[in-house]
This record gives structure tokens, C-alpha cells and sequence, in this order.
DNA sequence: ACGCCCTTGTGAAAGTACGCACAAAGTAGG
DNA sequence: CCTACTTTGTGCGTACTTTCACAAGGGCGT
């Protein structure tokens, strides 16, 4: 029995699953606008990069979507993992830190195809405060706390320096933050209702790197072939 | 039997350990700043927000370095890992792309504490060739290949715009390039010798987004408590 | 209507990753 | 030297992920 939710649903989507079906996602929008209408799993596998029956699997913990012999719907396709990933309604986003990444950040266009809106950019810098990037008015980071409770911000992006990274978050979340991006190389500490993802160049180019000299050492001869990247992540 | 390498070593470091290798090469590097002579498994995995049993065997992969009753030497630590990850060598990077994200890039201070020197950067606008950026000055894409040959780039980063980004990476790799570090988005396919690691902010967000749903939805009342950012990667 | 062919959805197997719990090994104090 | 205490290194059970392989389902031509 174990009568566990409201909903019938299983609401049990694997988190490696979660990670993919964005990649999922652009490629059909892809699609969409090139005016494809419907696409098998082999092709659209090729396209992501992954193995088709992966795809597949992904794809039937949203549901039946697909039709056999024929393939998935790409529009309908579009709009259910849109829904599944919470895209049909707009989240509000906060960027703290206006560096050369923040700006970068704030001049990311669409900002992942719509979805986001970035609602307020902070930094600690009296030089940068007021200055307008992207469309926005630098605010100074004390006033973190009161933008964030009225623009009802719920995903805060720390592009601070690691020093300053621990304490804006602290700030985000006691506003009300529930979702942090965080690009300071550091780790963040968060109450367990918080949800952190973390994005480290330095920890790309090492993990690169240490590849790079297994291949320098034992140059174990790669077999031949050129295959789509299904890039390590 | 089975003898298979040259060298007695194992050398299957599993790839969930690397991930995590440069977290603790960076907790353990700020500790030895500090003048911390050695620390104890439980200790460095509370910095690195991991599980002490998790951090001892991903070390136990590289050997026996610690000593039971005391843990383990911090500058002895550092050195070993940054020898498993390639890190007592120069890497040499190229960056495609100049724009915002390109620049922020260039800028990142230290590049990963040492171990990465940028050789060029390149970009096919006419208007920022020849501009200096980084104390670099920016050449044009056109002159990637002579670049990558005669400065021996080994990593190539993209930050173009996801149009150029396939294109750019096939002149990295052709230009002998064996790993690349993608920003842009989009999957790019290259040959099996060759790394591709992707950092994609939409994705990203996407994924939050995701979470947040999920806590919207059903608000399951959070277990109390205040633990570490397990940063799901 | 029928049968062929194509593609999905999924059971089961294989491969990874995680974390508990404890024996082994070392330190320190008497 | 012996005992008490600390901390590593790892065997083992569990959970998650990936991949294979194929039965079931649905369209399309005749």
C-alpha cells in the first residue's frame, strides 16, 4: 500500500536524468524551428550525444510520449520536458557580483531560452554601483535583502569573489533565496532545503588535465572513429 | 597474471574521484596557507563538503598517505594530488572567443592556481583583434593554427557564440588540441582521443529550476538541520 | 483487413558509486 | 612494554546508472 503522495504521479525523475533533459531540450527547440516535426530517438540521441535507449528511458519517466514506428511529436516534446523542468513559468534570478563574469553573466541573452529573468544585479564595489549593464542598474549589496523580498527572487547567483561567497549566500538564503548558483571556488555551506549547483573553471582544467596526462604517459593508441562527445560531466 | 602496463601502478582512479580531487587540492592549498601541518580525513571532508569515508577512499586511490591515528600531511597531500592531476606541469591554453565570457576568462586571476598559462587568445571580430585583453593581445582566429602548433596548446577553450563553436573546436583539434573545455551551447562531437568537458549556464539553471518546481509543488517540510552543500555536479 | 516494418518502452544484466562499520595500525601515556 | 585512544584503509551491502536486447504497439502499403 504506502499511500505516499497526493498525486498519483511517481515524482521519482533520477537526478541524471534531470541533468540531461535540457540537453534534450535545446536540441528540440532546434528542431522546432527548422520546422521538424517529428524525430526518432536514434536521431535525436545522435544529436545529444547520448545512447538512444538512455534517451528513451529519460524520456519514459515523463510519460508515453513517444509513438512507436513513428517517433516523438518535437513540439509536444518540447512542451512536456518544459513543463517537467519547471520552464513554463518564469523564475526570478539575482546576480551578486559585477565583474567580468557577472557582466557575462547579466549579457547572456535569453538566459537559457527564456524562463529567467534576471530581476537585479549587486556588488560591494562603490565604482560599480549605479552603473548600468545589461539593462539594469547596479544596486549596492546591502540592499540585497530588500530587492530580493520584493522581487520575490528565488534563484541567487553568487559571481563574487571566493572571499565575499560564504556571506552573500547567507544573505540570499536569509531573504529567501531557494536555489543558488554558485561561481566562487568555493564550497557553500546552505540549510538542506537549499539547493546549490556549483560551476568551477579551475576544476574543468584540472580534471582536463589530469586526462591530458594519462594520454602524455602510457599514449595508449585511441581506436579509430570519430564519435559524438559525450562530454564527461 | 595479466601483466599489463609498464608500470605496477593501477592507474583506474575512477572518474567520481577526480571530480572531487581538486576540491580537496584547494581546501587542502588554503589549510597549508594557513600553516596547518595535518589533517584528519573527517576534517578536510567537512571542508570539502564530502562523506570522511568518501574522501578516504578516493585518497586511498592514490596510495597509502596518511597515518592512522594522525591523518594525513597537508604539503605531502598537496603535492600528491597535484601530481595525479597533472598539476607539477605547464598545461598551455588557447581561448577562442573574446566577448564577455572570453575576457572573464582570460582575467580569472591565477587560472586555477598555477599549472595553466593562457598562450592566446583569438577572435574573429575584426574589432577586438589587436586588442589587449589579459596582457595578451588578441589575435584573429585565422591564425589558430599556427598558434596551437608553434606555442603547443594543449587545451583549447571556447567561448564563441554556439554558431562558431563546432567549427572552432574541429581547427582546435586539428591544430593538435587533445582536450577542449566548452562554453558554448552546444554538443560538440569530436574524435574518441579527444576530452570535451562542457560548463553550461542554461543547463544549469535549468536543473534549479527543476528543484525549485519540485519544492513548489508538494512543499515537503525540510528535516531540520544545517549541512554542507553536497553541490550536486 | 492484413501483414510487414519501424520504433518505442522496459526487463534484466552489468557497471559505478556511496556510505556504514570495523579491523588494522599507529600514537601517547603510564 | 603494555594499554587506551585515535584515525586510516577497506570489505560489504545498497542504491543508482548505463546498456543490451526484445516484446509490444502502431502506421502504412496492398
Amino acid at each position: 500500500m504506502t499511500p505516499r503522495s497526493p498525486r498519483p504521479k511517481d515524482r521519482g525523475i533520477p537526478e541524471a536524468t534531470v541533468a540531461r533533459l535540457p540537453v534534450y531540450l535545446r536540441a528540440l527547440q532546434g528542431m522546432a524551428e527548422r520546422g521538424t516535426l517529428t524525430v526518432s530517438s536514434e536521431d535525436l540521441a545522435a544529436i545529444a550525444g547520448v545512447n538512444s535507449a538512455k534517451l528513451r528511458k529519460d524520456l519514459s519517466h515523463l510519460g508515453s510520449y513517444g509513438t512507436r514506428g513513428v517517433g516523438y511529436d518535437v513540439d509536444y516534446l518540447v512542451y512536456q520536458i518544459s513543463r517537467e523542468l519547471g520552464l513554463t513559468q518564469d523564475w526570478t534570478v539575482a546576480i551578486a557580483g559585477v565583474g567580468n563574469l557577472g557582466r557575462a553573466l547579466a549579457n547572456y541573452g535569453g538566459f537559457g531560452t527564456r524562463g529567467f529573468r534576471i530581476a537585479a544585479l549587486f556588488d560591494a564595489d562603490g565604482r560599480v554601483v549605479g552603473d548600468e549593464v545589461a539593462g539594469l542598474v547596479v544596486r549596492h549589496i546591502d540592499t540585497l535583502e530588500d530587492v530580493v523580498g520584493s522581487e520575490d527572487v528565488s534563484i541567487g547567483v553568487i559571481a563574487t569573489p571566493a572571499v565575499s561567497a560564504q556571506g552573500v549566500c547567507d544573505r540570499f538564503v536569509k531573504a529567501g533565496v531557494t536555489s543558488v548558483l554558485n561561481f566562487a571556488p568555493v564550497v557553500l555551506s546552505v540549510p538542506p532545503a537549499v539547493d546549490v549547483r556549483k560551476v568551477d573553471l579551475s576544476i574543468e582544467l584540472q580534471i582536463l588535465a589530469f586526462h591530458e596526462q594519462r594520454k602524455a604517459d602510457g599514449q595508449a593508441p585511441p581506436e579509430a572513429g570519430w564519435i559524438d562527445a559525450t562530454e564527461k560531466t
